[in-house]
DNA sequence: AGTGAAATTTATCTAAC
DNA sequence: GTTAGATAAATTTCACT
């Protein structure tokens, strides 16, 4: 799908706030709220807009640690590491999962109640994937930005 | 702030979704419209939910290329964490960083063009920062899930 | 095509209970 | 917490450039 300039307006402003009304948005793109609205369905269902959802706090819900790890699978075999991707989707405790490229297989965001629970989260989930080699953690100590908000330019 | 089941499924349904209506809403806790909203408005206000935000497709706006790039300082003095902490903020490639422990200081979850496009970023991003010692990059495959979902159970 | 304005439908907020 | 009425917003329709 091709953006123009206002799409790209568009998002820069939703993807800070989805929560604007038309009215706001319009006054942002310069255009009117209809249309605004009308390109807002477009880039949801061109999937330019993958997802609308809130953001809540992990203190607020108990899970006040996170901890990113670093895990390298026994083989990099694509079934392997299919294997692995479902097992992430199926993990609540795993916000984010990376396959990535350098030492490690995959970088894992994860967030625990605190440490206790996450010993325990390691013990089980490498207990329950015994394609995993190795895996080393890095504690967060504090997390700068919060989203997924991309430098929304012209293309 | 303390929250009960109900705020639990509030916040469990929009941080997939938060353009469900208020009925939707509604059916979702067993509860009345108005009464969704009133919690909904409550869990806001009390920063239980940070934000409201739509999601980007990277690649529908030109940043197919996610980089993971493990930052080390020269020094860890806590104005020196600072001044980098705010070059992440103000920097728009820069989606999340993460002030972690372990073998380097930060993590950075970078979005590019390409690999040109980051090749010039780090040249310039290291130029401006002359902190840094070193960095490590992990090119990111694919991405898992996306998203900050937490697993929100009783606390 | 893409836009804008008015009418309709739908959702949200306010007030009373 | 609920229900009912007022307010506001999103959708649809249609005419315009």
């Amino acid at each position: 799908m091709q953006l123009d300039e206002i799409d790209r307006r568009l998002l820069r402003a939703v993807q800070q706030n989805n929560r604007l009304t038309s009215d706001q948005l319009a006054e942002i793109a310069g255009l009117s709220a209809t249309a605004c609205q009308r390109r807002m369905k477009r880039l949801r269902e061109a999937k330019v807009i993958e997802g609308d959802v809130a953001i809540v706090a992990p203190r607020a819900v108990g899970r006040g640690l996170t901890t990113l790890v670093q895990v390298s699978l026994e083989r990099e075999r694509t079934d392997i590491i299919d294997r692995f991707k479902a097992a992430i989707r199926k993990t609540p405790e795993i916000m984010t999962g990376y396959y990535v490229t350098g030492d490690a297989d995959f970088l894992l965001v994860v967030t625990s109640r605190d440490m206790e629970d996450f010993e325990q989260f390691t013990r089980r989930f490498f207990y329950e994937n015994r394609d995993i080699k190795g895996f080393k953690t890095m504690v967060v100590i504090d997390r700068v930005k919060a989203g997924f908000a991309l430098p929304i330019e012209a293309i």
